[in-house]
Parts: C-alpha cells; structure tokens; sequence
DNA sequence: GGTTTATTGAGAACGATTCTCACCAAGGCC
DNA sequence: GGCCTTGGTGAGAATCGTTCTCAATAAACC
C-alpha cells in the first residue's frame, strides 16, 4: 500500500468515515494511475485488489473523496473522468485528449492576476476550473 | 427578432443550413437570455415563439451553433448550461452558483502568461475551459 | 407551383449516475 | 477477543440527460 493511501485513509478516519475494504482499493487504483480514470475503469482496476468491488460505490468513494478534497473532476469531451489532486492552491490542467494524461501546472503571476481580475469584478471565487484541452507534448502529431 | 440573431442565421445560411423556425427560435431565445440557460429551459422558452418546437431539435441546434462558433457549453455543478459566447480569443468565465449568471473576462497578461507556459509544457493547445466557481457581486451573501 | 432533400417532432433507446434495500462488516465498548 | 451499533455495501432498479430512429414536413432552389 502506499504511503499516501495510509495518509488520505487516516484524514478520512479522523473525519468519521470508516476505512472499509473497497474504499482503500479505489483510493489505491486512482493513486497509483498515470493518467485520469473513468469510474467504469477505475471499477475495473478495483476489483483486482477487492473482486467484490460494486460500482455503486466506486461513485461513492469518488463522492466522498471529492468531498474531502483529495480528488477532482476533470472532464474530456462529454465524459467525466477523474484525478486525484494534491494542490490547494490556484493551478490549471492541460489534458491532453489522445493519452489522456492530465499535467497540473501553476503559476504566480497567473494567480496574481486572476485574483486581481476577480476582486475588480466583485467575484467571490469558491472553486475553479481551469483546463486547456490540446496535445501533450508526447502526443504531438508527428510530421 | 434581434439583429444579431438575423447574423448569425446569415452567416449559418451562407454555411449551408437552412433557416427554419425552431432554429430561429432557439437563436433568439439564447440572445435574449441574461444568463446559460438548461436544454429544457431554452425549449421551454423558444415554445413561446414557436410552440411545436421539440426537445432533440433544441440540442440539434446547439450542436450547430456550437460547431459554428456562436455557443459554448458551461458547466455548473454536473448541468449542462449553454451560453452565448462572441468571444474567440482565451477569456474566461466567472460562474455566479446562484443566479446562474455567466460573466466573461480576458486579459492580456493572463493569455501572454499563460502560452508561455504551455510552450514550455510543449503542449499544444485546442480548446480552453477557463471557469471560476462562486458568487458573483449581485450574489454576495449579505453582511 | 413542383421537386429535392435537410430538418423536424415524437418517442424509443441509450449510457452514465443515483437510488433502494436487505445484508454486512468497521470500529467502539466491555 | 466477542458483541452491538450503525455506516457502508452490492445488485439491480430507477432516473436523468442526451442521442437515435423514422415517417412526415417544410426550406430552398428552380
Ligand atoms: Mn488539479
Ligand atoms: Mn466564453
Ligand atoms: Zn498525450
Ligand atoms: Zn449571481
């Protein structure tokens, strides 16, 4: 198991909810992936650490780590797929829509300004989504 | 009927759609709205202007203005809302939660920041979804 | 007006997510 | 360790938004 699954299991245990056998193996699957992941897929890579692993609660454990905060909803096209997310603090996402890997980058003077826009507007920020949808740089059609 | 509703339904004519009364009535519908409005809530509305008008129609007719350009969907929570959008240049959007209402802003140090950092990433850009979640200043929860 | 053919409305179909409910097991207590 | 309480679970039904199907319609062009 890793170190971090024990560290987001202990925080959700402190919070109240009840380390059972499917949330640890959905918490290890989204994890120790490389890139985003469908709730079907995450289901499927689940059951391979708990057979019984049902689907239902596959959107429950993303419901509740979302809650938490250890995880966001990043979209590609019309399907939602999912991440685990360790920033706080202001950043953005470039998906790249043929592998699928989602790089989190940040940037002061992006935030600088962003916050400098929204106070100016009046707009109190509760959360934010920020995606640019492209190729990464792995995937670049070659030519 | 709105004059930018007779442009756009120029340009779509000039791209070889026909011009018929739901799409006209979904058009004016979209322009006329202070604020994104649901699939049901746009065919609600354009069943004021032409009332056999059906619900496939009203998607039909967002993924046309959509393709075109004239329409970008936005998101709030796991809905669908849609919005107008004459912008082509990186702006992004401040989503009031509560009445819906989507602001559009850009920045010139925001885009330059931010294609720097994609160049750096090698990361070749085709869509952007820039969206900050909260309270927009009508919105603010009083005191 | 007549012809062609893109577009339409109604309802069926679909896929993703949520709900229901009887059963189960995590965690606190002795 | 065993017992109890109650939150969590799996299976399948239900729901919801969106897309599809198809016969009927009406734009656009002559
Ligand atoms: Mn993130
Ligand atoms: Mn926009
Ligand atoms: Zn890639
Ligand atoms: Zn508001």
């Amino acid at each position: 198991m890793l170190k971090r699954t024990r560290d987001i299991q202990k925080a959700l245990s402190e919070s109240g909810y009840r380390i059972t056998q499917p949330r640890q193996a959905v918490i290890e699957v989204i994890l120790r992936a490389r890139r985003s992941l469908s709730p079907e897929e995450i289901l499927a890579r689940a059951r391979k650490i708990d057979p019984g692993v049902g689907l239902a609660t596959v959107y429950r454990t993303l419901d509740v780590l979302h809650a938490e905060g250890y995880l966001e909803r990043v979209r590609i096209g019309n399907k939602g797929y999912t991440l685990t997310c360790t920033e706080k603090t202001l950043h953005f996402h470039l998906i790249c829509e043929r592998c699928r890997t989602v790089t989190e980058l940040q940037s002061d003077r992006f935030s600088r300004d962003l916050m400098a826009q929204l106070r100016a507007a009046g707009f109190e920020a509760r959360k934010h989504a920020i995606e640019i949808i492209g190729r990464c740089a792995k995937c670049q059609p070659s030519e």
